[in-house]
DNA sequence: TGGTCGATCAGCT
DNA sequence: GCTGATCGACCAA
């Protein structure tokens, strides 16, 4: 459709989230497609963001991606058992993320059902169907993201982000699970779309 | 509808 | 040894 190019990532966090609320995530598994509309990020700023894994700018084989080209996909595990994706922002050297938090389904939701359920997702219940993918660590197993896509580029073929001229209404709200943070954990660098239901709260 | 709690492990200290 | 950008199960009311 409308693949972004590496100039749509080139920009700061807060910058990049905003403009990714509202596209499309793609992932191509053996040639087939799952997508979804990126409904809910956060914005993870780097150096100055006391929330962010690279604050300060820490520099580690877990954020080392960061430091990387803006475009490319920051995956790391959370409490021993989730994965979280991210997509690089900034320029190079400025480690920067946004965190996806929230999709809805569009393509492969038999794929993503059986991802996360085991089933189809006409067999899923009417909460199962919310719960697909409406936060962060569920989103990705529904999507097939892993460590291995630490680091993909999604200026590439299987793993991108279109632009399908969706524009709904954009809120923001304070950023979630971050109590550690300080000052930042007031600031708005969260973004979702307004009443939408694969939004994770509020 | 909301609170608490266990799972499970890489990256730090 | 401790902790976390989470989730789901369980319990109380």
């Amino acid at each position: 459709m409308n693949k972004l190019e590496r100039s749509f990532y080139r920009k700061s966090s807060i910058q990049l989230a905003q403009d990714l609320v509202g596209k499309v995530l793609v992932h191509k598994i053996n040639g087939q497609k799952v997508s979804g509309r990126i409904v809910e990020v956060e914005a993870y700023m780097g150096i100055e963001d006391k929330a962010a894994h690279s604050y300060g700018g820490k520099r580690t084989k877990r954020t080392e991606v960061m430091f990387g080209m803006p475009g490319i996909l920051y995956v790391f595990l959370i409490y021993g058992m989730y994965s979280c994706v991210n997509i690089v922002a900034g320029e190079l050297e400025e480690p920067q993320a946004v965190l996806i938090r929230g999709i809805e389904p569009l393509d492969g939701v038999d794929k993503m059902a059986f991802n996360r359920y085991g089933k189809t997702f006409e067999e899923l219940s009417k909460k199962e169907r919310v719960n697909i993918t409406n936060g962060p660590g569920k989103l990705c197993i529904a999507m097939g993201i892993d460590k291995t896509a630490n680091g993909v580029d999604l200026c590439k073929d299987d793993f991108f982000v279109e632009d399908d001229k969706c524009r709904p209404e954009i809120v923001s709200s304070k950023r979630i699970g971050i109590d550690y943070a300080e000052e930042a954990v007031d600031f708005l660098w969260r973004y979702h779309i307004k009443d939408n239901r694969y939004v994770s709260k509020g």
